[in-house]
DNA sequence: ATATTAAATGCAAATCTTTGCAACTAAGAA
DNA sequence: TTCTTAGTTGCAAAGATTTGCATTTAATAT
């Protein structure tokens, strides 16, 4: 069974129809790794099928980030951006707004920082949401943080 | 002196020009409270300056953001919205995905996430730009947070 | 006061994202 | 298989945000 095909296994089991759009959406984004824009799965994803219209991808990812399948993030600027969630580890996102470079968050660090906000304010943040904007070590290094940082 | 006219000064301190455009919008920032769009700044701006385009509340808003000034954040749906950022407290948001509920984070707490995410990742959050997604409280206890977290 | 210039404005066009609605169809029931 | 229906699609329009460019202007120097 092909990665698409157990996405669509997955949405079909949370409740979500599987379409010939979404299924094209779904093989089209299990290849295309990390951090994508609508714009860039649209492209890839209506070569698989012609006349595939831009709304359905923006309403097929909305459908998959209900369903819990993709994370969506913000990076400083440009256009929204979602990876495909992995089920086994939770992750997030620092973005440093100087370099815009993208490092992941591990799991065991979330899990602290979801427990530490928790006990303090009885908010449980969701652990696939995580983005966090900063400055990464190698822009701070080079000074590039200090206006930021103020 | 007016609260338009103490950003006013902020803003000229830094670097930025200080037009009338800039000034409308500062002192009608500085009388909205928290949490405000550009469309809601817009219209309020624009009845003390006619005229005025809202391009130019976009361009502001962003270059009070590079001043630090302001915070942009994203609640789960809807237009970015932002706040003026109180200098002597940093704080940040918890977004609640299932009643839009919009809870402060401390300045301490925030300290000790800043912190711990640089010890373990060199990576140097920005204190004033935190927003969290997750569940309150209330959404939780009513069980409304269980499909979410999964 | 006047000149200088980099920054900011307004406008229009481009881009990105959301939404209403009629037509269509996947998934489950009969 | 056929029926039923709620979920999904395409399309077009609306709304949100960004950008290029000619013009204007705030801040600084003269």
């Amino acid at each position: 069974m092909s990665c698409g095909e157990k996405l669509a296994e997955e949405l079909r089991r949370k409740g979500f129809r599987v379409t010939p759009q979404r299924g094209v959406i779904l093989e089209t984004i299990a290849h295309m790794g990390d951090h994508l824009s609508v714009q860039e799965v649209y492209s890839e994803a209506r070569e698989r099928l012609p006349g595939l219209n831009i709304a359905t991808i923006y309403r097929t990812l909305e459908s998959l980030h209900r369903a819990g399948m993709v994370d969506l993030f913000y990076p400083g600027s440009g256009p929204t951006r979602f990876t495909l969630r992995d089920p086994s580890a939770a992750h997030g996102h620092l973005v440093c707004t100087e370099c815009e470079h993208v490092v992941d968050i591990d799991t065991d660090l979330i899990g602290r920082l979801v427990e530490e906000v928790a006990a303090e304010t009885s908010f449980f943040i969701d652990p696939h949401h995580l983005t966090l904007l900063g400055i990464c070590d190698a822009c701070f290094q080079a000074g590039r943080g200090k206006r930021k940082i103020s």
